[in-house]
DNA sequence: TATGAATCCTGTAGTGGCTATAGAAACAAG
DNA sequence: CTTGTTTCTATAGCCACTACAGGATTCATA
């Protein structure tokens, strides 16, 4: 039994983040103490840390939402979330590739600088001539 | 010479969206025909072309108007330059980084997760797991 | 016990980066 | 000349937050 602002440190997700996550329905509604406030328990602290964790994976709310649902019925098939993590999967690897480029060009250009080269910069070509 | 149809055509961008970064200041404002319409030219395809490359690597637009100061402006100093493109390779470096601990955790848990069922899904798991 | 700080509540508005729509003007083809 | 497409500006909506405002309640300390 915490408070929301307990949940808020222990989750590291700012408070209002987390109303907006009940609002959105990505939360359950929370119970409430007779004063009105929220009252959480033990197993928001792993529910939050789950929609964070997705989040920083790069998952929208509504895939959140998806996972979310598809955990708490354990008996239905997980093709989906794995589905779910594999386009996750596959925007991150072409992601990675192209930062590989642009890093590249970058620590070209930063020599390139150093050794008193100005106006060669070609970071536009190092982009634009990806696929 | 081209209209904005035609260069949200050839980019693959958006013709409202081509507008959008017109009035955020990061394309520069497009000239007019004598009927007030934008008139492009070429160097607009690649400077389009960049901005969505470095869009799409998750560059806010305002590191993205960095960028593009670092390809358009040659009379930089050497130094100017030299700071503006290692700024951007900081950030590009430790956005490799994280992107590197995110593809490796999709990976295994699309590795772990082959059509079984939720309860032994790992991808939540993993999720709800991850330190 | 008083009082001031902290926490919580709801509701609304602002942010960034688009995206969609309305309504008007211009243009292109038949 | 009509019809359909393109463009224009201006405005509103979307997502996922984030930041107030203004009020109620609770907690810590004098």
């Amino acid at each position: 039994m915490m408070s929301i602002g307990t949940l808020s440190k222990k989750s590291g997700v700012h408070i209002e983040t987390i109303r907006y996550y009940e609002r959105a329905g990505v939360l359950p509604k929370a119970r409430r103490a007779p004063n009105g406030r929220r009252v959480y328990g033990h197993e928001d602290t792993g529910r939050l840390a789950f929609i964070r964790q997705a989040r920083e994976l790069g998952f929208e709310l509504i895939s959140v939402r998806a996972l979310l649902a598809l955990q708490e019925r354990p008996e239905l098939s997980c093709k989906a979330a794995s589905q779910l993590a594999s386009a996750q999967l596959a925007a991150v690897e072409s992601r990675l590739n192209r930062l590989i480029v642009l890093r590249d060009e970058l620590r070209r250009m930063v020599r390139a600088c150093k050794n008193g080269r100005v106006g060669d910069c070609r970071v536009i070509e190092a982009l634009t001539n990806m696929h």
